[in-house]
DNA sequence: CGCTCCCGCCATGCC
DNA sequence: GGCATGGCGGGAGCG
């Protein structure tokens, strides 16, 4: 093995130059390495059977006079490997004689030799930049820092800041997972709409980098404050451990890093000097920058430039201003991201095969996105991802695996969420705008949209695209999920466009998607306002427009439940009700009902509507209902595009509960078709679809009686996703439905729960695949389920918007319907069963599930329906079938 | 002399 | 107490 890594790195390693003192140590020593004999390492070593092995037990033989030398030595011996490509290492040791060392102590590594960005060259030289999908590279710690011979810290360095960027990622204790960088775009896509949404209007403003960064300092600190910290991505993970720690300021290097990004990202200059960087991120610290502060600010600037550098991200320039000529770094990298979502797309939407798992992660990042956003991610957390979390596991995750993991997978999700997104975007074309809250914000890629949707105006967040797959993949995924290389084919196969365009409903992947997410966490936490204080707060202040989107989402849950605890606490949300209420109700109409069933049916198209009620809109749809219905068509882009701006919005709020609106029941009016409801804000990209028809009487739940019922159905868009694992209600567990809660559970990947939200809601799904097959069942699911379907609901909905939660089961692929919930035999479906389900997506309750099929049939809406609510999920495309 | 930034102390958290 | 992380800043190398 040993021997294969070396391998690897040394020939690769472009190194650079060997240290001047190589020259030297040649020259003694020309025909031996140079290396030392053995090079103690000071950590004991332990695995003989890592790579690494055969140095520790050289080194360990050498004496402690040795080991100095060796120290110094130990920087050369890469290179020297390298060079020589692949001398046996063994030999080399053997060889070793002290005088050389000596020589070589003397000569000792120049500063540079050290610096950190050359370390980082080799560090990179070791890891190809665009590993297989299914090749998963795990890179040790310990290993490294001794192949490279500089302390663990200095790896520490390196990797934090590779870590912002998710070109690798915290698998486990000392062990990090080799990403490449097949989502650097997607990140940096990323980063970049995050970074609009912080500085960006100042930018746009202005552009002078420089002028504008101060100016963003002091605009920041007016009105981030929250956010400050938190990291832009979150896919680091900011906080996601929030609670328990976000004692360390925890990666704060990670933090800058991402932060620094962003202002080359969104400088028009793209360069941007140190001192700016680092006023501009103290002052999201802090007020007031003191001149230590300052300093070390700019210190560890160096440190993240050295690393960017190596990357090839950015130059050292230097810039003249008036006050003299200031160091400053270029940006040098990639400024456009087209890539996006390709890679997503594919997945998602390919149903495919891989989707599973691909899926599974995404759900699971995208779960634990929400959920960490701030908050904690917990549950969601642990349940989705438990790829990512078994390995971790066993990896034997140092600290606080939980958070840790909780933020890698954090910003997996991210990851994963944006490109979720993305590709639900490009897949819908309108994607959706944000949903997300995550911190950073995605924006809605532009480019397609097929449906309608627009973008928000301003677009609160950009979507990232780009390939995302990688992303989340593989880490939490196993490695299949990995496909990234299929990326681009996937793509074009599933394929946005397919996707869309047929459905007659409407999907919203992922925006929806992730929205839930947050909401659910969000309501779990129950501490909304904190939580979407801070991430809400940065994006808030950011964007004015965020606020509406919270709104809807509380308004929804308000409605729903009073009792929902998110409810209270984000008063904003309230305010921005109002909004919501345009959005919200609107439904509108699938229009193509026809097509839908075909959507639905078929794979790639995935996504297919989803269908949504809000109990908020319910107050509003209800009587707007019929409106709704006409308008439906019209709607149908309008809500999307109210969706959007919600979603935008919720970007402030977390997530909360966004989702939940969903729950509106808007349901009642619309017959007939489906009724896509947007979701204002939080949900924006759930939809529901109700059928018209049915809706009213069946079920009850509709509005009529219940407002606030909730429906239950959601959609996911397939594909995007698929990546999701679900959504839940709230409530399963609680109190009102009698949701076994296994099925949420079973969901667990992605667990969220919404609990808070319940409100109502809920529910979710996703895509089929994405869901975790496993995930039991949701019970309700079944199509068949009895009889009552909506009569759960109604009950429900009754009771109170909060009680009503159904639970939903999530369903994943299928259609879930969450009235089931109560019935659980009857529904839940397995997973597994479900996938097949998926496809089509719809989720009929009792009556008319029947078949899919006849789903489509009655896409009309058909009678039987009618005394049941339908609903349908769309599922994603793919599949299986 | 000032820019860089290496080095490693030491705090924090989790066992 | 030990270990993994990683904040932090002294102070040295270099141009």
């Amino acid at each position: 093995e040993n021997i294969f890594d070396r391998s690897r790195m040394a020939p690769k390693t472009p190194i650079k130059n060997e240290p001047i003192d190589l020259s030297k140590q040649k020259g003694c020593t020309p025909e031996r390495n140079p290396i030392t004999p053995v090079k103690i390492l000071d950590r004991p070593q332990p695995d003989p059977w890592t790579p690494t092995a055969n140095l520790k037990i050289l080194v360990s033989a050498a004496s402690p006079d040795m080991r100095d030398r060796e120290k110094k030595k130990e920087l050369f011996r890469p290179i020297e490997n390298s060079e020589q490509s692949d001398t046996p290492d063994s030999l080399q040791y053997d060889i070793v004689d002290d005088s050389t060392v000596d020589e070589f102590e003397k000569q000792r590594p120049s500063r540079k030799q050290k610096s950190l960005g050359l370390l980082c060259q080799k560090f990179l030289a070791r890891y190809p930049n665009y590993p297989l999908s299914t090749e998963k590279t795990t890179i040790s710690l310990d290993e490294v820092a001794s192949i490279l011979g500089v302390e663990r810290r200095r790896i520490y360095d390196i990797v934090n800041v590779l870590e912002s960027l998710q070109l690798v990622s915290r698998v486990a204790k000392n062990q990090y997972c080799w990403h490449g960088r097949h989502n650097l775009s997607q990140t940096l896509k990323m980063l970049q709409d995050a970074g609009e949404l912080q500085y960006g209007e100042l930018m746009t403003s202005q552009h002078k980098e420089l002028d504008l960064e101060y100016k963003f300092g002091e605009r920041k600190k007016a009105v981030i404050p929250d956010s400050q910290d938190r990291p832009l991505l979150d896919f680091s993970e900011p906080d996601c451990s929030s609670a328990s720690a976000n004692s360390r300021k925890d990666k704060s290097l990670r933090i800058m890093s991402q932060k620094f990004v962003m202002l080359f990202l969104v400088s028009k200059t793209k360069i941007v000097t140190l001192d700016i960087a680092a006023k501009i991120l103290i002052e999201e610290t802090q007020d007031t920058v003191d001149h230590s502060k300052f300093k070390t600010k700019v210190r560890r600037l160096y440190d993240i430039a050295n690393v960017l550098t190596s990357l090839g991200l950015i130059k050292k320039v230097h810039v003249t201003e008036e006050r003299g000529r200031k160091p400053a770094f270029k940006w040098i990298g990639p400024v456009e991201f087209p890539e996006n979502t390709d890679e997503l797309r594919g997945h998602s939407q390919t149903s495919d095969p891989l989707p599973e798992t691909q899926k599974g992660a995404c759900a699971q990042y995208l779960t634990s996105t929400a959920g960490k956003q701030r908050f904690t991610r917990h549950a969601s957390f642990n349940s989705a991802q438990p790829c990512e979390a078994t390995r971790r596991k066993v990896s034997s995750e140092p600290n606080s695996p939980r958070q840790e993991r909780q933020d890698e997978n954090c910003s997996k999700m991210i990851n994963l969420a944006s490109v979720c997104r993305q590709k639900i975007e490009e897949d819908t074309g309108s994607a959706k705008k944000s949903n997300i809250t995550l911190p950073v914000s995605l924006l809605p890629v532009p480019g397609d949209s097929d449906f309608c949707v627009n973008t928000l105006p301003q677009a609160v967040f950009p979507v990232v695209q780009a390939d995302v797959p990688s992303f989340s993949l593989p880490i939490g995924i196993s490695s299949q999920a990995s496909h990234p290389s299929m990326p681009a084919a996937s793509k074009t196969e599933n394929g946005k466009p397919t996707l869309v365009p047929n459905q007659p409903f409407l999907c919203f992947p992922s925006s929806s998607l992730f929205m839930l997410c947050g909401g659910l966490q969000e309501n779990n936490l129950s501490e909304p306002l904190p939580t979407a204080g801070d991430l809400g707060s940065r994006s808030a202040e950011a964007q004015a427009a965020v606020p509406p989107t919270v709104c809807q989402k509380r308004s929804s849950q308000k409605c729903s439940s009073p009792s929902a605890p998110g409810d209270d606490e984000e008063p904003a949300a309230k305010k921005q009700t109002l909004e919501h209420s345009d959005l919200p109700i609107s439904l509108v109409v699938p229009k193509k009902p026809s097509e839908s069933p075909k959507a639905e049916s078929s794979p790639g198209s995935g996504c297919s509507a989803a269908v949504h009620l809000e109990t908020n809109n319910l107050d509003l749809a209800s009587p707007a209902a019929p409106e709704t219905a006409n308008k439906e068509s019209t709607k149908f882009l309008d809500c999307q595009e109210q969706g959007k701006q919600s979603q935008k919005k919720d970007p402030d709020d977390p997530p909360p509960g966004n989702e939940h609106i969903s729950k509106e029941n808007a349901n009642q009016a619309f017959q007939q078709q489906y009724l896509y409801v947007q979701p204002t804000a939080g949900l924006s990209s759930f939809n529901f679809l109700f059928s018209a028809n049915q809706a009213p009487g069946a079920i009850s739940l509709a509005g009529n009686q219940l407002p606030s019922l909730s429906v239950p159905c959601v959609m996911v868009p397939s594909a995007a996703l698929a990546s999701f694992p679900l959504v839940c209600s709230s409530s399963f567990t609680s109190p009102l439905s009698p949701v076994p809660d296994g099925s949420f559970s079973a969901a667990a990947s992605t667990n969220f729960s919404m609990s808070s939200l319940a409100s109502t809601t809920p529910v979710f799904l996703s895509t089929t695949a994405v869901v975790t097959p496993k995930v039991s069942p949701t019970p309700s699911a079944d199509p068949q389920q009895p009889p009552h379907p909506a009569l759960h609901l109604s009950p429900v909905l009754t009771r109170s918007c909060s009680a009503v939660k159904l639970d939903s089961p999530v369903c994943m692929g299928h259609p879930v319907t969450l009235v089931k919930l109560q019935q659980p035999s009857s529904a839940s479906l397995t997973p597994k069963s479900i996938r097949p389900a998926h496809h089509e997506a719809f989720f009929k309750t009792p009556g008319s599930l029947g078949d899919p099929v006849a789903w489509k049939k009655n896409e009309g809406n058909q009678t039987r329906n009618a005394s049941s609510v339908q609903r349908r999920l769309e599922i994603s495309s793919n599949s299986p079938d």
